[in-house]
DNA sequence: CCGCTACTATGACAGTTGTCATATGGCGCG
DNA sequence: CGCGCCATATGACAACTGTCATAGTAGCGG
């Protein structure tokens, strides 16, 4: 949960993410990074010589893989495993994250996309590509769970889609009640 | 569709509000939003005195009536509404719009609380605020459809976290096909 | 000891941010 | 006219942004 490694390198990656969670890209500064990482600034420069944008990438991939190593775990924790109660493990996730931090941090792909998907070709692409990485192995379960690729495909967009923005409405009003009832109502139709 | 009266003030309520949509509320500069709206750059302090968060909330509470009375509109429209077809409608408004303007804008509101929810409380409770404008005559419309209050209530909040979460990754991966999916896939449940 | 590389440290840069103080128009009203 | 108010104009402020140039340190192989 915490930085993966213990380099400032990593450490700055990790700790990019969270911002992202908190004020998304252009709310993030770099100073206020290093800062938080506990890091030279000096490594930035080194360690990240395309500038913000390629630390903002590496986030985005770090929280992609991040997400979609979560979901295994969730898989292989599960006896029995069924489309809708592999959603509402992740959902529950979230749910109690952004219960614990008191809806302080969102989903930092969206982050990205909201700040930098007109602004941003590279940031948008990070994003577009955590995406991906996160959405895989939603998709290969429900796959291996007996629907056909394609509606494996579209049922993990229809969750990625219900889980995104039940976090902007749960941060907005502060309860986790949409996440709970995107889960409940969504449950019948992943499960059909 | 453009601004509302055609005053300075409004027009800069309604530029902030289309410039929330591309780069959020920190990648707004109060600046670059009095010339886009031609408008004197003194009017800011005369208009909104308490600065950019006033503005800002104006821009969203603005949003929040538009998206309402948009919604008022379908229903009127429509000679047999059934909750697929009034999510349809909405969800090909935003099709458009995002094809027609190249994936450039998304939505205020959720731009808002993913930069601000947790380090500017005023401009939380403003998105909160306006997400239940718009949220308010989709509960009704659903009401009036037949759903016990309770019901609509749910099943207006699943449209909309369909919705704004279709809304990001359309944009992530400039392409509609995440909110036509949630339509299709969501038809059947709301009209259960 | 030298030289080399990896990393750190710092200071400066030009640009932008939101906000404020102040001064100037314009126009109706007494 | 002349007072006064609404609106506009402009300049400055300190704080911050991301980026870069430069110098420094440590450690290792030769």
């Amino acid at each position: 949960m915490s930085a993966s490694t213990h380099g400032p390198r990593e450490r700055i990656v990790y700790v990019t993410a969270q911002r992202l969670r908190r004020a998304g890209v252009t709310g993030t500064g770099l100073r206020e990074v290093v800062v938080a990482a506990d890091a030279p600034r000096g490594s930035l420069q080194h360690y990240f010589p395309a500038g913000k944008d390629q630390l903002v990438g590496e986030a985005l991939e770090w929280a992609g893989t991040w997400a979609a190593e979560r979901v295994d775990e969730h898989l292989a924790r599960m006896r029995r495993p069924t489309p809708a109660r592999l959603f509402a493990a992740i959902v529950d996730d979230w749910s109690t994250d952004l219960a614990v931090r008191a809806f302080e941090r969102g989903c930092p792909v969206a982050a990205a996309v909201i700040d930098c998907a007109d602004t941003n070709e590279a940031v948008r692409q990070a994003a577009d590509s955590a995406l991906q990485t996160w959405q895989r192995p939603i998709t290969d379960a429900l796959a291996s769970m007996g629907r056909t690729p394609r509606r494996a495909q579209a049922l993990s967009t229809l969750m990625l889609c219900a889980l995104e923005g039940a976090i902007v409405l749960a941060r907005a009003q502060r309860d986790t009640a949409p996440l709970r009832l995107v889960a409940r109502e969504l449950g019948p139709v992943l499960d059909a």
